[in-house]
DNA sequence: GACATGATCCTACAATTGTAGTCTATTGCG
DNA sequence: CGCAATAGACTACAATTGTAGGATCATGTC
């Protein structure tokens, strides 16, 4: 199989901030984040665990490291999306977008955008 | 937060079984899923750890268990779905179905079939 | 009625994940 | 120049997950 790394829960947190303001620090990253449920320290571990991941690099710059991102967020969007896909709808599609159409509420702005989406998606 | 019992990627395979044909026993359930991937222990272990998760029950019928599930597929769908559109797209489900639109095959008639949801939807 | 069979129950164990603490090295400050 | 504040490195540890093994208990068979 075609194994990305995994990346979990609290990592893909990590993960949208870098992607959103990299390059960056350690304690620029906790700075992004929900300040009372993050510790410096665990935003730290994180960085070395998805660095030792391959998913991101860090580079020293005088007293401190600055990370990167290795993979972009729609690389790993997709692989995300595929395992979902499969484990939760069986790998159909379709079911999994009526279900989405459902149990969210769309405002008319994003039905008109989604509906747009598939005339395009149709011609 | 409303924490339904997390249910893993490996506990997704016996729950899709069960979902399809409960009641059954354990032999049953291995007997339906990839017999070269799943061992009759393994598959034991995850229906007592579902059980103690209180995803499903067993009672006893003659000389072995059988199991029933207490959450629907819909239900458990319904709780990975936001939970994955949360960390993966940010909770906006326009993205998503965009992101999904694109990245997966669909046949003419999936995205005939999406378009009137939408139609119906917009109503 | 003793035993082989088969099912359940309990135990194990390494890898991953979430959540830090401690120890060390650097550095700006006075 | 010596020290307090910092940043990074290394260590810790419980819970969850994937993957079973071993012990035990009931049962149908001869």
């Amino acid at each position: 199989m075609n194994k990305g790394p995994k990346i979990s829960d609290a990592e893909w947190e990590v993960m949208k901030v870098l992607w959103d303001h990299e390059p960056m620090t350690a304690v620029e990253v906790l700075g992004l984040l929900p300040h009372d449920q993050w510790k410096q320290k665990t935003v730290n571990t994180f960085l070395a665990r998805l660095e030792s991941k391959g998913i991101i690099v860090s580079k020293r710059e005088g007293r401190a490291n600055v990370y990167r991102t290795l993979l972009s967020e729609n690389q790993c969007r997709r692989e995300e999306g595929q395992h979902f896909l499969k484990k939760v709808f069986r790998g159909e599609v379709a079911p999994m977008m009526l279900h989405f159409l459902e149990s969210e509420d769309l405002s008319d702005k994003e039905i008109n955008e989604l509906r747009k989406m598939l005339e395009d998606k149709g011609k």
